[in-house]
DNA sequence: CCTTGACCTGAAGTTAAGTTTAGCCTTTAT
DNA sequence: ATAAAGGCTAAACTTAACTTCAGGTCAAGG
């Protein structure tokens, strides 16, 4: 079954636009398309477009993630590059959640203080 | 005790021009200066600093962050909003979590396959 | 005295990730 | 057959959060 653009984003909840700019900056190298040029999605094309979606949320840069791409494209041999660069974005995003909760904890004492008093006035911010 | 901004940019990690640039953004609204216009940093800009740091690196916008000195600034009246607005950037710290939490299993299950077989090729991207 | 290093400003430049615009081509429903 | 709906492109625009630049002031050391 394939899809047109509109259906994917609803599907994904990502506007048309920038499924266009993920094609255009070379996210979606192998995309087919009708004879007058409409795209058309395939479900591993949008398999492919929720693991972008997964990365991009958790800060891996477009470029990145077009790398990411072309070592797909090169074929098995880069297998154990594209390994490790899902465990270094993996090593990332612990980190983004040690980081996450120390701010956490940051807040919920401010809050905490916030609750007791009237604190949090300017001499103390 | 009174810092340079060489010294808050050393302690905090923050560029220097990135301190200029939120004092200029309205920020730092009660930072001290010299009679010739060098900025004098107290405790209490720095402890300020440190809590803008953990809102921006949560993703509060340098606007909202911003909005929340303004309220400081209004003065005890304004303690309700502040609390508010801290609890809803709570709420999305929370939300924030999540996200990454289901990105991270998405990745495991891809890193599961990717160490079973060669798998992560093209076909299944 | 004068040079060096740290500070200042306003304004322009940068980067990422889209979005918007303008103009044009199909397909579909009336 | 014609108008609406949906698709396309290239290119310009947008926004946030900085950074860089050009040019100027000031305090301390040799």
């Amino acid at each position: 079954m394939e899809y047109t653009i509109k259906h994917v984003s609803e599907r994904l909840r990502l506007p048309i636009s920038t499924l266009r700019y993920y094609d255009r900056e070379g996210l979606m190298p192998l995309l087919k398309r009708t004879e007058t040029g409409t795209r058309k999605y395939s479900e591993t094309d949008i398999s492919w477009l929720e693991l972008v979606c997964c990365l991009k949320n958790t800060g891996m840069p477009i470029e990145e993630i077009k790398e990411f791409m072309v070592l797909c494209l090169t074929g098995s041999t880069t297998s154990e590059q594209r390994k490790e660069l899902l465990e270094q974005h993996k090593a990332n995003i612990l980190g983004q959640m040690e980081m996450l909760n120390r701010s956490l904890e940051m807040i919920n004492y401010k809050l905490k203080n916030y609750n007791k008093i009237g604190i949090f006035h300017i001499d103390t911010y």
